[in-house]
DNA sequence: TATGTATGTTAGTAAATGCTAACACCACGG
DNA sequence: CCGTGGTGTTAGCATTTACTAACATACATA
């Protein structure tokens, strides 16, 4: 619990905005979510854009992936990929609902120019970077691309699953789900790829 | 493209409310975008939450799943996989407008009341019915919750991705990705789950 | 021709909203 | 005791917005 007006109003912009998006939250809501009197959110903070950018900026938390893959990585797959997993579902439940505010407003702050849109991509190329080198030490033969983006969008999907239906995921957590993964991923890296099986999807 | 007039209102209604939110979009946007004066918008409509409603049951598609299921599984875990797999993806491709117009609205149109946000935990039932028939068949041994939440998952991250960041995904489109994942599953399914690992994540 | 139907135009209303001005209150330090 | 800084209150302004009323126009059909 923040103590200070300023604190105070960026906190209930923060929950007002993530839950209703930018422009369905009034300045008066967010004062009185504050206890604050309108006027005094205006004092602190200019106008209602210069509101948002303030909480934006001080919520708001850069991942720090590139340290993750410099330090922290043993050149174990399955176990690689068990921390790569629990770093991007910390970052992504840090950044919520700053993450919920940019769904809602995509044409207020443009979605592919803010801190949250870049580090997809970042981490897709430290991810291909990370499976080249393992591929180097024979220890993963499969395709790197496919692979990056196989675990960009499993771990994308289990945060927005969680997010939009918590229910639909077990009680356990997804503690269980993020091991299973890796230990599917460490065996399938034993194999090269298939092809000639992409005829199933023409018949349907 | 439409020609009629309520048509041309839905097809504006549609493409502005899934930009911008519904509070974020004014009724007179829509009326000039559908080159339409704004009058003949109420006439039609009679209000703006009306025309929302109207839009929304005008263009939500609602995904035969059970079909699928039912009709069109070869239990050839791979090949029916990929059919998943495409099945979800050109359901979620058909109701993109709508979701996103549904993600921009938490509060408005409540995300747990609608066929959207009621179809993946039916998919999530039919996914375990289905692993649990191939378990018994003896065409995989592994957990079949965990994996219908993986296949879920999988496939909401991979829409997710090519909605929020297209470039992100190499130009020859996912059936690359979807053909690998299959693939990856259907190899993984012959192993059991491995205990014991989860200490990895414990360390970081 | 006459009548009805769909649409456009113009003007306007009531409420909401972002934001300001002016003034009063209160606590604290000198 | 006085001044100062942070806050509340009240009133209000300008604009936007959902929505209406009234009238005009074009077109088709009887």
């Amino acid at each position: 619990m923040v103590s200070t007006t300023e604190g105070k109003i960026l906190e209930a912009s923060l929950s007002l905005f993530s839950q209703k998006g930018y422009d369905a939250v009034t300045t008066k809501e967010i004062a009185h979510k504050a206890g604050v009197s309108e006027m005094t959110l205006f004092r602190h903070f200019v106008c209602k854009r210069k509101l948002f950018e303030a909480m934006y900026e001080t919520y708001i938390f850069n991942p720090h992936f590139k340290v993750l893959f410099e330090r922290h990585m043993e050149e174990n797959l399955e176990r690689d990929i068990i921390k790569i997993c629990y770093c991007y579902q910390e970052n992504m439940l840090k950044n919520q609902k700053i993450f919920m505010t940019q769904l809602r407003n995509q044409d207020f702050v443009s979605i592919s120019d803010t801190p949250l849109s870049r580090f997809p991509s970042e981490l897709k190329r430290l991810l291909m970077d990370y499976l080249s080198k393992m591929k180097k030490k024979g220890c993963f033969i499969a395709d790197v691309e496919s692979w990056a983006v196989n675990i960009l969008a499993y771990n994308f999907g289990l945060f927005m699953l969680c997010l939009v239906n918590k229910q639909l995921i077990s009680g356990t957590g997804i503690d269980n789900y993020i091991a299973d993964y890796a230990k599917q991923l460490s065996i399938r890296s034993q194999f090269p790829i298939a092809n000639g099986l992409r005829t199933a999807m023409e018949e349907n």
